[in-house]
DNA sequence: TAGAATTTTCAGTAATTTCTGAAAATTCAG
DNA sequence: CTGAATTTTCAGAAATTACTGAAAATTCTA
């Protein structure tokens, strides 16, 4: 399967950005080939594509799977596994935000959770920070975790109003202050 | 100088977490400990309480320095440099938020404007996808801006609305449809 | 300006991560 | 069941990233 250059662009580029989105090379180049092509592919037209193993196809795949961003089909008298992306670029936005937020975020808050527990009451300049930190981001969770379940719709006319929300702000406290 | 156990437990984690934070575990221990600590620390007080050369404390140094994080202080009569955290936690949380976006999106953004503007009018599934991605991260930007010029206490108070942000735009919808 | 104090750099080494390819496991049609 | 098709696993190799420590550069004092 010969790519056109744009795609191959695309990809490549992927791949070089992946390990700052939390994966690697191969699961980034993986990921763009699949969000850019509409047809399913197997993993024998992926590794040709890319130019890699088929080992590295499957722990590819398993990865993009536990990331849920990528969907499993089949063709009828056709053996093979065969993979999209899964969802709109907008799911696909929405999930990796989620998983982040899962793989970064939610094991320090339980840590701070449990630090704070087991110093409770005590108050030193270390405990009072990681306190602050805890604070901050079971804040941040609570948000995430409202933006990620409203509709695609909802949120973009959200981000659509950008630093309007500032007023939207205070128009909501001026109502609730009568 | 022998750190409470607690304050060792965080910075290990913390540690341990930095690669998925963007950065290496040294980098990710240095902030830590800069974070719990109330006074400035010198670069041979750092690499002692983290049992880690001198050459590398420079490092992780410099790199925190880039990502704006530590502030440089001087003590009277010494000629060492020493450091603290940059801010409150809410300040760093913020300076990183907006850093990552610096370093995870706008170099793709950058890329697909290119690709975009090379293949202006063509019409294939791999361009309108790239365009919907570019679309996406480009609302994504002006709303992280938008959040990022806000003070710590507006955006907090935005937060806490958490889903009744929902309610609020429909208010908003409303107003506007008058 | 000399030289002591301090910081930075970087070559070499260590540790970690990623990738390959072949073998093992699984799945499925007949 | 059998065995061919397909996927997964994983030991070892390759590539990348991080770390050390000593030398070079810089900064400051006297």
């Amino acid at each position: 399967m010969k790519l056109p250059h744009d795609s191959q662009t695309f990809i490549m580029h992927c791949g070089e950005m992946g390990s700052r989105w939390g994966f690697n090379r191969t699961v980034g180049q993986i990921c763009a080939l699949l969000v850019i092509t509409e047809e399913p592919l197997n993993a024998d037209q992926i590794a040709e594509a890319l130019s890699i193993s088929r080992g590295n196809v499957s722990m590819g795949l398993k990865e993009l799977q536990s990331w849920r961003l990528i969907q499993l089909s089949h063709k009828p008298g056709d053996r093979k596994e065969y993979f999209t992306a899964n969802g709109s670029i907008w799911d696909m936005g929405q999930t990796i935000f989620e998983e982040r937020r899962k793989r970064e975020i939610d094991p320090t808050l339980s840590l701070l959770r449990s630090q704070l527990l087991s110093h409770e009451g005590e108050s030193n300049y270390s405990i009072e920070r990681q306190q602050e930190i805890h604070d901050l981001l079971e804040l941040l969770t609570t948000w995430a975790t409202a933006l990620g379940g409203m509709k695609p719709d909802t949120l973009k006319s959200l981000m659509k109003l950008g630093s309007g929300v500032t007023k939207v702000l205070e128009l909501k406290s001026k109502l609730k202050g009568k």
